[in-house]
DNA sequence: CGTACTTTTGAATCGCATCAAATCTGGTGG
DNA sequence: CCACCAGATTTGATGCGATTCAAAAGTACG
């Protein structure tokens, strides 16, 4: 880890109590490092400022299967039930990272209700979430699922490609291979737009408003 | 809804509040009822004590994907933060449901620190089941989900079947078709049992203990 | 006994994974 | 500055497995 001095994120401040702040360290995390591995004891979790971290397990074959990317938010932050990790924590990209200790996170949400309230709504966009998500996996073209990410989670059908499409193949749950082919069909089809670092999806599917009937 | 008196499950009594109970209605609910649709304000959550509940979003081409298939525990709970409901929950099959208000539900948590607490807990253990559920659905072959259902949803590899395979075939976000001969294939090589109600998983493979090295 | 639904089997098609290889890229060290 | 390397990107060819469409048989329920 790197000791440099970073800012704690505003997001977090405004989060967690203050008592609670005085125990969080922040700094700069480089990629290939590891924030915890599968069966450690769950000490911190951790709060994505900006970088990119991988949740992963090891498949049955040895292949690793993503469970989660992320670039801004909390990771390892469902270890505050268990009593052990139950997947591997990795940097992908140079992070800026919180480091929360569980027990005075645990002893903090005792004492301060409100706090508690405030990691409720948390946990519950975190559960709306991941159910986007699993429907997205549902989805079984790779076209369906990138345009599916681009209008959940996107800004205006505006999404941040992070450390590459390569990663994001692996959140879409596909090969880099078929997310390349499949970006360039949209693109040649005018439907997508590519810059620098982001995805932009041109046009609207004209939504179905509902299913007409069961 | 029918009126009939039903019991409200043990395992509500003691994750609520006496004097939120005294709010929630117990009653049994039939196939096709639904519970709420997608845009409704939401007013309640539910807690399916025994029978099947789907969570629902209406596809592109207006086919429905299942986010999610409850047999017991809570649905709708991530309404508590959301301005409207952003799936269809509907009965699938004869059920005892409780419902809670939302309203009375939020006032019990800022009067009720220990009611936070452990709701925090559900909501933990609920993002884990997730997760897990997004890595089943990262896998591609109808094997390794259904395996993989058996092996972390199952106890001791026996995984009761709720409605009938096709309703586990959405769950797993695959076709009916493609399950029924996966299930057929794995007994005919001995890897799988079936009876009346359950699907138990006979071999165990040879679990990887870790992955030897990054 | 008829209706609705699940279960089952069959056949054709399509999309993605897989394997392979070439190109491009940024970063490092000589 | 250039050679070099590791990784990402891109394109191509092939095969497998799931979807899709179709249809028949089993089952529960009124």
């Amino acid at each position: 880890m790197n000791s440099k001095f970073t800012q704690i994120h505003k997001e977090l401040t405004e989060l967690l109590p203050a008592g609670l702040r005085t125990f969080c360290t922040t700094s700069v995390h480089e990629r290939g490092e590891r924030l915890f591995a599968t069966g450690d004891k769950p000490a911190h979790m951790f709060f994505i400022g900006t970088g990119e971290v991988v949740l992963e397990r090891a498949g049955a074959q040895g292949g690793s299967v993503v469970l989660q990317r992320t670039r801004h938010g909390f990771v390892g932050e469902a270890s505050l039930q268990s009593a052990r990790y139950h997947c591997d924590a990795k940097v992908i990209a140079p992070s800026d990272i919180t480091q929360v200790p569980i027990r005075e996170f645990r002893a903090a949400m005792d004492s301060d209700p409100a706090f508690a309230i405030r990691w409720i709504g948390m946990l519950s966009k975190e559960v709306k979430r991941l159910r986007l998500q699993c429907e997205r996996l549902s989805l079984n073209k790779v076209q369906d699922r990138l345009i599916h990410l681009l209008e959940t989670e996107g800004q205006q059908g505006k999404f941040p490609i992070g450390t590459g499409l390569k990663s994001l193949a692996g959140e879409l749950g596909v090969t880099h291979e078929a997310l390349y082919r499949c970006v360039s069909d949209l693109e040649k089809k005018g439907a997508l737009k590519r810059d620098e670092k982001n995805i932009i999806l041109l046009s609207e599917p004209p939504e179905v408003p509902h299913a007409p009937k069961q």
